[in-house]
DNA sequence: GGCGTGACCCCAT
DNA sequence: TATGGGGCCACGC
């Protein structure tokens, strides 16, 4: 149709964008609410991110609590975590259920199957 | 046009 | 609780 408004990586940073200070979210589950299994894809965008002040990449951590990766660093992104709220232990997460924000669903997904 | 890479994820041991 | 191996997707050269 008209354009897929950009790149994938520009919706993972619409995402990011949406998740609040203190909450944190996994890259399988922006994939997830991109309707995607590029998880992989998803970090890429977020190397790929050359405005790590206008997106907070540093949110997002691994589903098993692992801190990640980062541009400055894992320990920079630890201190902002910490900084913000969260609860940060020996390089990762502490209760990720807790501080796990959720995606709404997508519109055009709404109702029915997911993976064919 | 095709191939390798990567801020990953899941399962089995 | 760690560790290893296999699989997935989008992007750049």
């Amino acid at each position: 149709m008209h354009s897929d408004n950009g790149n994938f990586h520009e919706r993972c940073y619409a995402l990011l964008k949406q998740i609040p200070a203190g909450k944190v979210t996994t890259y399988g589950e922006i994939a997830r609410a991109l309707n995607s299994r590029a998880y992989r894809a998803v970090g890429t965008a977020m190397a790929s991110n050359r405005q790590l002040f206008a997106i907070p990449c540093h949110r997002v951590v691994r589903s098993n609590g692992a801190i990640g990766g980062y541009a400055l660093g894992p320990d920079k992104k630890a201190e902002l975590l910490i900084n913000e709220g969260v609860t940060v232990k020996n390089g990762r997460v502490g209760q990720l259920d807790a501080v796990m924000h959720r995606f709404p669903a997508l519109p055009e997904s709404t109702g029915g199957k997911r993976y064919p």
